[in-house]
DNA sequence: CGTTAGCTTGAATACCTTCAAAGTAGGTGG
DNA sequence: CCACCTACTTTGAAGGTATTCAAGCTAACG
């Protein structure tokens, strides 16, 4: 229904998620790409490193919780998500990645996975051995920095969201999490009005701290309003300024700003 | 009403939030310290190397939102929150720091703190200069290792922290804030049972997504089941167990498992 | 001793969840 | 190729839980 011309894209295929699908495509990159694919700026070329890809098919996991860790991952093309599996067996959506995204940093500390990861689609990812990166970091210095600096990334989008959860109502979550894709998606190359969602309702749910209903319930109500046009899993961003200032936060008495005033009338 | 004994503790201050409070205490502490400080097995001891300290009064920051970044903070007593600011100037708290926890890892990705640090109480932290830490790290492989694992702590925090939003209701939540606060009490030596709320009802509020007078019901209708027993900032844990086991999760039917199941048919 | 920040509690409301049912899409096997 | 199955989605109605607004209270501080 919603076809997207292939001629915008860089990659093979024409749609973000489908990076490489019916071929066997790249299997090794250079560490300048891996670079520019997290998108640190490190000119080092050393010819004799490189990282082996790796394809997986929708449902199948890249790792899983509790296995032990040796490897990140780099996402080349596709669409995942990844969960905390609690006590009783449910499942929690932490994250969606895509293109660029790091996974697998929750294994460093504990030696063994925190999460576990899901291809959403079809994937490929780079494999990483954390042994291969240390001792690369070791030897440069600029590298090294880059590695702490894309894991910090991953712990502000963390707290961001905990921000989200914790401050906004279901319609500014929706709105922001729609926003954020939009935007993550213009970021590699792709339209930021119209897209797939790949994930269900449920993993919304999850992910928003919602009901699998509520998702829906809003989604249907933000296209009778005119924000957007969905449809199942295609979405049209129609007025995304409207979304992006949708952020209907709770009052949030401010608490104990005596505390910060004295501070400063203490330190001056 | 709710009294606690001070002969109870093993510190020089019969409460962990107040450390150094009217003397000036130690001035610089070795490597060494800092590492059994922050939990972390590296038996190395340079001499050459130390770390001053730094004192601050209840309502002061360590640092703010924006400031450039150049150091780290590991708490050495006291109790302080981390709080995000949003645009609209709400402020989000997203962490409460005790001792051995280390401040300021969020400034690493794009050099500027995207969180600030509240004294509660008095404090004394650790100054490490990130340029500092960087140098031993190339020199010392088991030093940087150490490092990065410190660094995924806090993101496998702030992961479980999201899926406690998610799933949780507000009495599971608090409940288990309080076991969590308990446990961290433990584990630094002092009562697991009993122990002084540092924060206000507004900032328990705030971390776990509740308003201020939903955590003061809470804990009042926990106190009546015989939970607890609070009285303003004390609290004491009358049934553990029962705070621990209290996680009325939602039913969060879920989804799609068969994506899973497809997974597990294809790769075998 | 008055003021202020923080805490508690009550009552009404709003929001989201829960339960339920029906519709839709994609894949599989006959 | 069609029918069926399953998972996913949508929508309705009822109910519950947390918020909001409000008032009174306590304790600390100047």
């Amino acid at each position: 229904m919603l076809k997207v011309p292939s001629f915008t894209q860089p990659a093979v295929s024409s749609d973000p998620s489908e990076g490489a699908w019916s071929r066997t495509s790249k299997l090794w990159s250079s560490l300048k790409e891996l670079c520019s694919l997290v998108g640190i700026a490190v000119e080092i070329d050393l010819e004799e490193v490189a990282f082996q890809h790796m394809q997986f098919k929708a449902g199948q996991r890249i790792f899983t919780i509790g296995q032990p860790f040796d490897m990140l991952y780099v996402v080349y093309s596709g669409f995942l998500k990844t969960v905390l599996i609690d006590e009783q067996g449910h499942e929690q959506v932490l994250a969606f990645p895509m293109k660029g995204d790091v996974l697998g940093i929750d294994g460093i500390h504990g030696k063994r996975y925190a999460t576990e990861v899901v291809a959403l689609t079809t994937c490929e990812v780079l494999i990483l051995p954390f042994k291969t990166l240390t001792a690369l970091g070791k030897s440069d210095y600029a590298l090294e920095a880059a590695f702490h600096s894309v894991m910090c990334r991953e712990l502000v989008r963390e707290q961001n969201m905990v921000a989200t959860l914790s401050a906004l109502q279901a319609e500014a979550r929706i709105a922001r999490f729609l926003v954020q894709l939009s935007e993550r998606f213009s970021a590699l190359g792709y339209s930021a009005s119209r897209f797939t969602l790949r994930m269900t309702r449920s993993d919304i749910g999850s992910y928003l701290g919602l009901t699998l209903e509520t998702v829906s319930r809003t989604l249907s109500a933000m296209d009778a309003a005119g924000l957007i046009a969905v449809d199942i899993r295609t979405l049209v961003i129609k007025d995304l300024e409207a979304l992006r200032t949708l952020r209907r936060l709770r009052p949030q008495r401010s608490g104990n700003e005596h505390a910060s005033l004295r501070a400063q009338a203490a330190s001056s």
